[in-house]
DNA sequence: CAAAGTACCGAAAGCGCTTTCGGGAAGAGG
DNA sequence: CCTCTTCCCGAAAGCGCTTTCGGTACTTTG
C-alpha cells in the first residue's frame, strides 16, 4: 500500500507536495498533481485514517449508542429501521458508523469514555430509557449528539409525534362507533410511552369519552408477552372495552393472542390498533391496523441534525418531530353492539 | 482530557514512563505507577485510539461488510440476529465494529479499500451473493476475514448445515405420511439456496420419493412476494403437492398467503415447513414449523474464527458448520388423503 | 571490596499524515 | 533593468502514542 513517503520517493517530490496534491491544495501545479495521482494509483496508495485523524482532529466516524430495554439489540424491529436509514444518510456524507463496546481491553469504560477514546465526530443515541446513566452522561458531554425517540431540552432530538398518533388512533376508533376504548400503555418512564398515554387521555377528553376504570393498563416495555398480560386484565373487566389502542405493535400482537385465547375474535368482538408499523404485522391474522412511525424519515432527520453539528463543530439543540400516519388494515371494525 | 504529555508534566515523570505505567510495563515501580494512575484518573485521561493504532498497527476495530439481495440492511430478520451475536462476542474481547461507507469524502472506493484505509484488524462479511465483486475482493485480500452464510475454500467460513436442514424437513414431512413433497427454493447462486436444494434432492432420493415435474420451483431471493408467486405455480399444478418445504421463512409466509387466497388451509390441505426460524413466524397463523438456524451460535463461531486470526496476525482458513434443528409448530399435519 | 546483577527511568526515533511559513523562480509592471 | 506579484514547492513542527536502547543507582555475590 505504501505511505506518502513512498509516493514522495517515487515521484521525486516532497511529502508536503504529495500531501497537498492528494488534498487538492491550490498551490501545486496541475502537472505535478497528475504525476502524483498517477503514482498513487499505481501503487494502490490509500491514506491512513488514523494518521489523518490524528493530525486533523476529525475522524469521520459517528459513535452509535444503541440500547433498549429488551436487550435484543439490532434485532429490535423498530429501531433497526431507524439505524438503517441513519446509516444510509450518513454514509452518503462519508461518515462511518462505529458500534463501540463498553470494554477497552479488560478495563471497562462508559460509552462516553469510549467515544472520546475513539475520537468520534459525533454520537447518535437510539435509546428509550431516559434514566440510563450512560445516556445522561452522553447528553451532558460536549460532543455533537442527536438523540432518537426521546425528548430533551439540551440536545438535538428527533422523535415521532406520539400524542398526535394517539389522537389519530382514538379518533379512528371513535369514528367506527367505539365508545369503550381502552389503552394498553408502554412504560411511563419512556417518553414514547408517556406521550401516547397523554395523547390517549387528551383525545378521549376531546371526544367527551370517559376513561373507564381499569381501561388504562400499563404493560411495561413493549414486548409481546407484556401486551398479552395487559390484554388479559382488560378481558377480566366487567365492562369490557370494545376497542383497544395499544402503544406498540409487539404488544398488540400479544393482545390479539390473548383475545383469541378467550375465544373472541378480532376485529368482530374487539378492535385492536397498534403503534409503529413494524414489518411483521402485515403477516399476522388479522393484519394489524396501526399508527406508522416513519423510520426512514426519523433516521434521515437524525443524520441531518448530527451532520449539521459536526460540520459546524459545535453542539446545537434542535427538536424535530416527525409526523405519523394511520395505516388501515384489518384489525379494526365498526362496533357491533 | 489531556495527553500523556500533560500527565508527564503533572507527575514529573517522562512520557516514556507515563506510557509504560499506563501499559503495565514491568520496569516501572509500583509507587510511580500509582502516582501516574492517580493523576490519570484525576484529569480524566483517556488514550487516543488513533495515536495508539498509528504506533501499534492494531486498531481494535472490525470492519463489517453487510449486504444482501433485498437491500433491507439491518432490517434483515435473519442476518441481524447474526450481527447482534457477533457484536456481543467481539465486544467482550474489546473490539469495536465499524460499518464502513463505500464513499470516502466524495471519492468512492471499494469496501476493501475503505477497510484498509481504516486499518481494521479484521473483516466479517455477512453476505449471500458469492458473485459480488466487493466480496470477492475482500476474500482475496490478506486481511483476516470470516465469511458468514457462504462457503469458500480460501478463507474462514461459517454457515448452517443446510443439507442436513433440508433432510430434516423432508424426513419430517415424510414421517407425517406425505409423499408429494415440493420445494420452493432460494436462488441457486446463493450457497444456502443451492445447498438446501441439494439436501432436498438427496433426502427425497434416500426415501425413494420421486421429484415430480414442477415440484422444484426457484423463488429467487427469499422474499415474501417471491414465495407467494412460487406457491402459486405449485397450486396451478395438476397434481398438487400435499406438503412443501420452503427454503426460507419469509418465502414460507408468502406461500401460506397464496394457499389461503385459494381458499385452502394450512396445514389441513397443505403442510408448509420453512427455514431460518425468524422472530415473526411465531405470530402468524398458523405458527410456522421450521428449521432453526442458530444465529447466536453462528455469530459466536464467526467471532471466534476471526479473533483467532487477528491475534495470530495471520489469515487462516477454517470451516465451521453449525447444526440446525427442527422446530415443530402448527403448519404441518399428517397427510389426510 | 570489586564485579556483576537488578530495578527504574528517560532520550529519541518512529507511526503517517497535515499545515504553516518561508523561499526561489518566473512573470508582470514601471 | 529593477521591483513587486504570483506560482510552486519543501522544511519542519506537530498530532499522541509506543518501544528500543542506554544509563544511572542500588543490591548481591564471591
Amino acid at each position: 500500500m505504501g505511505t506518502i513517503y513512498d509516493l514522495a520517493k517515487k515521484t521525486g517530490f516532497s511529502i508536503t507536495t504529495v500531501s497537498k496534491a492528494l488534498n487538492n491544495y491550490k498551490d501545486v501545479s496541475e502537472k505535478t498533481r497528475a504525476k502524483i495521482l498517477k503514482a498513487a494509483a499505481e501503487m494502490d496508495y490509500l491514506p491512513n485514517a488514523h494518521a489523518q485523524s490524528l493530525s486533523t482532529k476529525k475522524s469521520w466516524a459517528i459513535g452509535v449508542m444503541f440500547s433498549e430495554a429488551n436487550e435484543v439489540g439490532m434485532k429490535h424491529p423498530f429501531f433497526n429501521g431507524i439505524i438503517e436509514s441513519f446509516r444510509h444518510a450518513t454514509e452518503e456524507q462519508g461518515y462511518d458508523l462505529i458500534f463501540a463496546s463498553r470494554n477497552l481491553r479488560n478495563r471497562d469504560m462508559s460509552y462516553l469514555e469510549h467515544f472520546k477514546h475513539r475520537a468520534v465526530d459525533g454520537i447518535v443515541v437510539i435509546c428509550s430509557d431516559r434514566m440510563d446513566e450512560q445516556v445522561q452522561e452522553l447528553m451532558q458531554s460536549d460532543i455533537p449528539i442527536v438523540v432518537v425517540d426521546m425528548d430533551s431540552a439540551n440536545c438535538s432530538v428527533v422523535y415521532s409525534d406520539n400524542t398526535e398518533g394517539a389522537r389519530l388512533a382514538v379518533n379512528y376508533l371513535h369514528d367506527l362507533g367505539h365508545r369503550h376504548i381502552a389503552h394498553i400503555a408502554g412504560d411511563q418512564t419512556i417518553d414514547a410511552g408517556a406521550a401516547r398515554v397523554k395523547g390517549y387521555e387528551l383525545a378521549m377528553g376531546a371526544l367527551g369519552l370517559p376513561i373507564e376504570p381499569g381501561y388504562l393498563v400499563n404493560a411495561g416495555f413493549f414486548s409481546v408477552e407484556e401486551g398479552k398480560q395487559a390484554m388479559e386484565k382488560l378481558l377480566d373487566l366487567e365492562s369490557r372495552p370494545t376497542a383497544v389502542f395499544v402503544a406498540g405493535d409487539q404488544m398488540a400482537i400479544g393482545a390479539i393472542e390473548a383475545i383469541h385465547e378467550r375465544g373472541l375474535r378480532v376485529p368482530e368482538d374487539i378492535s385492536v390498533i397498534g403503534y409503529d408499523d413494524i414489518e411483521m404485522i402485515k403477516y399476522i391474522t388479522p393484519k394489524l391496523t396501526t399508527i406508522r412511525q416513519d423510520t426512514d424519515e426519523i433516521g434521515e432527520a437524525a443524520a441531518e441534525l448530527l451532520i449539521e453539528q459536526m460540520t459546524a463543530k459545535e453542539r446545537r439543540t434542535e427538536r424535530r418531530v416527525i409526523p405519523v400516519k394511520l395505516i388501515e388494515r384489518a384489525s379494526c371494525a365498526p362496533v357491533n353492539n
